[in-house]
DNA sequence: CAGCATCCATAGGGATACTG
DNA sequence: CAGTATCCCTATGGATGCTG
């Protein structure tokens, strides 16, 4: 239990951020340009989006092109490793489809006072 | 895609976290103690502990046993929701288990300008 | 178009000290 | 033992405006 490649590590460690696992899911039909990942993400700002980007890159999950062209093209591409998250994240949303009902339904329940109870 | 279940809503959504995918490992076998939880998480401060406890609580993932005894005894264990977490966990440790090093090794190799390079 | 620079708000996590 | 209370720091994410 707790090693470096422990759970804890790895959930935040690449798809436990906001936004990576949607531009993998992105992806996963074939390279999309910047613009294109921006608009399904609910309009990220360029900034985030940018950010996790290169991030995803430089843990080697994504690629990424400059086309010399005017006006610029940037692609972004999974690479294969990239790819493997692509089951993670359908596991993760299987579990979602089935328990996040019972999840928010104990969240309504009170009891525990963790929420804003007044 | 991008409903309210979608991944990116999920995975921080319950273990995404620093410290809830190590306590449902944790309770895995069985009932623990406040204390007995907060060792093998490397000595998280009680605050941070009860955070998390009390959220996983509030989410349906384990329930709080509080025995009127002196010294006071309270304990914490998994419920059948919490259980289905253990796959989804396992999953994910699988992962890193087989690509952790791979992630690892494209990290060390340059190129992309997050890391600090000076 | 694809970003970078700048500034900003918040939440998560933590250290330390104290209590029922 | 099992927390609370208080203070603090940093990382994440965002808004806005500018540029090659």
């Amino acid at each position: 239990m707790f090693h470096p490649d422990c759970p804890s590590s790895v959930m935040p460690l690449r798809i436990g951020d906001k936004w990576s696992a949607m531009i993998i899911v992105c992806l996963e039909d074939g390279p999309r340009r910047f613009s294109e990942i921006r608009v399904p993400l609910r309009r990220t700002t360029p900034k985030v989006l940018t950010q996790t980007l290169r991030a995803l890159e430089r843990d080697g999950m994504i690629t990424r092109t400059v086309y010399a062209e005017v006006p610029p093209r940037v692609e972004y591409e999974l690479t294969e490793l990239g790819r493997t998250l692509l089951d993670l994240i359908a596991v993760c949303r299987r579990w979602a489809d089935e328990h996040l009902p019972a999840v928010l339904a104990a969240r309504e329940l009170p009891g525990v006072g963790v929420g804003p109870e007044g």
